[in-house]
RNA sequence: GGUUCCGUAGCUCAGCUGGAUAGAGCAAUAGCCUUCUAAGCUAUGGGUCGUGGGUUCGAAUCCCGCCGGAAUCACCA
């Protein structure tokens, strides 16, 4: 038994002894005592207070007498105001750092045959562009979570659903035809995946030229747009006003819903976006070149997407692609609709009525039996099912998908697969740059291969500069800033709460010093750097220390957060979030830091003591790395 | 308009199952390398925790109203 239940189990004997009256454990209100005051524990005295009838002082005094006898493990109390502050005896502690130090896996629950199957899907990226900025979160959470999902004692599964099909993988290829001149990543010397991107975004810039030109000509049909000159920029205009206090007049009301009908026209006439179109519908047909020609486009893509998995550090268990499964969630969507879970409207199109859920009707087949995103994933669910026996299924997605994965828990419960219901949405919030979203019309998308290219440039000047890595070869030295860039940047994102969004600066880069992960990595290589030195004077870090060895508080404090170590994993997997670990190990390394400053340790004389800093060093440093391992950063032994 | 989420130092973020004097980093200022890595350490300044009520012995934390911001409510994905 833990020290803390036995304290909360204390608490409960006291009170049946002293007051005569019953609690629950868990009831016990027992806390981390504040850093300023004098204590490792402390007992919320309050609630007790209808049991004990005393003022809280009085009642704190008598606990604290209790609990004193009662566990050996408490060697002194005091308490202030209504607060009871227990402190540990130092072997207590001493006798904690031993079993720290024995267990190599220290704060992980193993995971067994027995273990639950948890897959996680993460990434699912389009196959018509590069990874961004947002990408990036996601990849990063996504992997990460699989550690601490592991860490907690499941199996895991990581996996990725491709968009490889669709109107926009069209786009690119439309674009490529008619523009590429047969261009290839070989004879370009480009990333697949940033030359199909290109060929997107010039989809894109003809296809606003054709709209602008359509909407003059569709304009005369409408007579409340007579004098207007711009229908796009008039179309802003009105929406902003609508939005605003004042709100449009019916005239204005009028006018706007004409705008919004000229310009919808000419989107879907636009001879492009037709051409496009036609070419989806060839490819669901199968027809042999475009089917060819999305072939070679996407494997571009996919060469160019695993280099940069592999620079970010992510991977996966089992990829699907949405080619391959929204066939299936079509058929799924018809078993469905036989057993009665949905129905089908007079234009053939299938939908699910969700009223009685609280919500809208879903769309599921549109009325040309083509499917739409939710029956993709449908499909995809269904393949999963049958490859893995899943008890739990996490989907990391951008919070702008709440309703969707909403609507798909209840959709798969209807058709019967038990994990339907508590599926869960990972919901993780957008990455903003400081004037607000990314926008790639605006050139403001920050590509995922840039970005970590400039950290690793980043990190290579700073490094040279310091002239830490001297004595490194050109490929260890290269190494390590690859390291600290990418650690940089994972903790930079990883750190902040997942349900929030957050700010991204491109003009400012990622910090190395202070609150990073270049800070922590600097802890984790000094105390490696300890270690070495210790060596080099034919000192042994000890498997284990004598009991008896004065701390003072510095070291107990250290102590304490080994401690807390695994209710910290514990913690992170039960509400998904990296953050609460990286900081945690952010602290860790904030006071080892001080400890280090005030404390001689290869240097110190007293033997004991020397062996007690040594072993406790390098269990600061084991913590380091496991924390750091569920975030997905590695940790260098110099730097 | 309905639903959901967010608002803490100049900036980026912790703290939120109610608990003691609200914390870090960055930025600013002043110190610390002839002893273990200065990507470090120490010190100073910086706050009506959006706002107004309520519940409570106690509210940044829970409830309600308001203000401000975001997302979503497609035969898009």
């Amino acid at each position: 038994m833990g020290i803390e239940s036995q304290i909360k189990a204390s608490v409960v004997k006291a009170v049946q002894e002293l007051y005569g009256e019953t609690i629950a454990a868990e009831s016990v209100q027992l806390q981390i005592t504040r850093k300023d005051m004098k204590g490792d524990f402390t007992v919320v005295v309050f609630p007790l207070l209808r049991m004990s009838k005393k003022n809280p002082v009085q009642t704190g005094q008598e606990l604290g007498e209790y609990i004193k006898k009662d566990l050996s493990s408490v060697a002194e109390f005091e308490v202030i105001k209504g607060f009871l502050n227990l402190s540990l005896s130092h072997s207590h502690w001493l006798t904690l750092l031993n079993n720290v130090a024995t267990d190599e896996q220290y704060g992980f629950k193993p995971v067994t045959d027995a273990s639950p199957l948890v897959m996680i899907e993460y990434s699912s990226p389009n196959t018509n562009k590069p990874l961004h900025l947002g990408h990036i979160r996601n990849n990063l959470l996504g992997f990460s979570l699989s550690r601490v999902v592991q860490a907690n004692g499941n199996k895991v599964v990581k996996t990725n659903i491709v968009n490889d099909r669709g109107i926009h993988i069209c786009k690119s290829m439309l674009a490529w035809q008619k523009w590429g001149e047969g261009q290839t990543p070989e004879s370009t010397g480009k990333k697949g995946d940033h030359l199909v991107g290109d060929f997107y975004v010039k989809f894109d810039q003809e296809y606003k030229k054709e709209i602008a030109a359509l909407i003059p000509g569709h304009k005369a049909t409408y007579a409340s747009l007579a004098q207007v000159d711009d229908v796009e920029a008039t179309l802003k205009q009105l929406a902003e006003k609508s939005k605003s206090k004042e709100g449009l007049n019916d005239a204005e009301a009028d006018q706007m819903e004409d705008c919004k009908k000229v310009i919808d026209f000419a989107k879907n006439n636009a001879p492009l976006i037709i051409e496009a179109r036609e070419m989806l519908r060839k490819w669901e047909a199968r027809d042999p070149e475009v089917f060819k020609l999305w072939e070679t486009m996407n494997q571009w893509v996919y060469n160019g997407f695993d280099v940069t998995y592999k620079t970010m550090g992510v991977d996966f268990d089992k990829i699907y692609y949405e080619s391959d499964t929204f066939s299936v969630g079509r058929d799924m969507v018809l078993g469905g609709l036989e057993k009665g879970a949905f129905y089908r409207r007079d234009d053939q199109s299938v939908w699910a009525d969700l009223s009685t859920n609280g919500l809208d009707e879903k769309l599921l087949l549109r009325s040309d039996g083509t499917s739409v995103y939710m029956t993709q994933d449908i499909g995809t669910a269904k393949l999963r099912f049958d490859d893995y026996p899943i008890n739990k299924m996490v989907y990391v997605v951008g919070n702008e998908q709440n309703y969707h994965f909403q609507v798909l828990s209840i959709v798969l419960d209807r058709l019967g697969f038990e994990w339907g219901k508590d599926l869960v949405h990972f919901s993780y919030g957008m990455v903003e740059l400081p004037e607000g979203k990314m926008k790639s019309r605006e050139g403001t998308v920050v590509d995922a291969d840039d970005l970590m290219e400039e950290m690793v440039n980043t990190s290579r000047e700073m490094s040279k500069e310091l002239g830490k890595l001297d004595g490194y070869s050109e490929e260890e030295a290269e190494q390590v800033y690859r390291i600290i860039a990418l650690g940089a940047l994972k903790y930079f994102i990883l750190k902040v709460d997942p349900r929030k969004n957050m700010t991204f600066n491109p003009k400012e880069s990622i910090d190395f010093n202070g609150n990073t992960g270049p800070f922590i990595q600097y802890t984790y290589a000094r105390v490696q750097s300890l270690i070495r030195k210790a060596a080099d004077k034919g000192i042994e870090v000890p498997a284990s220390v004598n009991a008896q060895v004065e701390m003072n508080e510095k070291e107990v404090q250290l102590m304490r957060m080994l401690a807390n170590f695994p209710n910290v994993i514990a913690e992170a997997g039960s509400v998904y979030s990296p953050a609460i670990i990286a900081n945690f190990i952010y602290d860790l390394a904030k006071e080892f830091n001080q400890f280090y400053h005030e404390c001689p340790i290869v240097f110190e004389e007293d033997q004991a003591k020397r062996a007690m800093r040594l072993l406790l060093c390098q269990n600061v440093g084991k913590v380091i790395k496991q924390g750091m391992w569920t975030l997905g950063i590695d940790v260098p032994n110099r730097m």
